[in-house]
DNA sequence: AGTTTTGTTGATTGACGAGTCAATAAACTT
DNA sequence: AAGTTTATTGACTCGTCAATCAACAAAACT
């Protein structure tokens, strides 16, 4: 009984189920019928509709990065002023929908596929240079010159706050990271007398 | 011509060769037989003299551990002072020994084994738990109750930069990875009126 | 009514790789 | 000299898995 206009919804459903199977198995290591079963089809379907694995596993990693890409936009919409865009990204950054454990536990894996899959490496540069110059802009009103080390620490502390929920199993602590991250932010402010 | 005591020296060439072989692909998918070809051996020796891929695995991990652990205490020795420890602490964990293409790329992928295998959790565990309360005892004296969520964010900090480094390719930037971590102690106790 | 397009899967292929085994050889032991 | 232990490997087994194929079903188009 095919219904006709599945291509989007089994295409989701797989995108989905592929984040998931990621962060349950935390590795790689996901074979395509795992991730087929989970969408609740066959192999050779998602075979069918994403050429091959990788497709699949890129298909995910744009999906993570464009729903975080959106929510940092439209925080940073609403802000006024500089202080509060830099909170604006933390926030959206460790926002209950991007700070899930399936969510972290994919990115551990887009970080090591970055290694070995060009296109998974441009991704996460573009990912990461908007975040970068992002930073920089709302910091140089409030550090000046120190905008660019600030950033790049922040930057820094940011991806090693993710690696660590990664690893430390358990609901994720979205408040304790972000009131990690603000702290970096607001001592730096403190600092500057 | 079997010479004899030839472990020590077969296992130790496989440790290397592992995390060579860990750092140049970027992922846990390499095979015993590259790992025995690059430590000059067929993988049935390897086998022979590590029970499984996973023991190999294991054994670069604890020598990368027990590598930076020494290096750590050894700085710690010489260094006099709450401020000069975390100086010290911070140059061992960039230091040109640890901060090394192939060391690096090991970690990513330990991270990633430490999500499946428990023993690889248990050491990472180790290490981490070990880091923070260097951290929290240097900078108890320099930041007082501020200690532990500082300690938490310089942790957290490290682990960003060496992932960037990860992903950055090219040479590993030891001397700006310290200023940037050393960067966030000297704001921390500027803020320190 | 018949043809094309879209959805769907069970079965199959083909490659690859971890781990085992049997065999060979040099060194040590008694 | 005979027997044991250590070193070493080529060949083999066995399982797994990505990717393909052939076939079937239902909707849409003509």
């Amino acid at each position: 009984m095919p219904k006709l206009g599945m291509e989007p919804i089994r295409k989701a459903a797989l995108v989905n189920a592929t984040i998931v199977e990621l962060g349950r198995s935390g590795s790689l290591d996901v074979t395509v019928s795992q991730i087929a079963k989970r969408a609740g089809m066959s192999s050779a379907l998602a075979h069918h509709y994403f050429g091959s694995k990788e497709d699949m596993f890129l298909a995910a990693m744009r999906h993570i990065l464009s729903l975080y890409g959106a929510e940092v936009r439209g925080a940073l919409a609403l802000a006024s002023g500089p202080e509060q865009r830099v909170r604006a990204i933390l926030a959206a950054s460790f926002s209950a929908s991007n700070f899930r454990r399936e969510t972290i536990g994919a990115w551990l894996n887009f970080w090591v596929l970055s290694q070995t899959v060009p296109e998974a490496r441009r991704l996460h540069g573009i990912y990461q240079r908007r975040l970068s110059s992002n930073l920089r802009s709302c910091l140089r009103p409030l550090v000046g010159d120190r905008a660019e080390i600030v950033a790049t620490g922040m930057g820094a502390l940011i991806d090693g706050i993710y690696l660590r929920e990664a690893l430390r199993g358990g609901t994720p602590d979205s408040a304790g990271a972000v009131k990690l991250a603000l702290d970096h932010l607001l001592v730096e402010l403190a600092a500057r007398t």
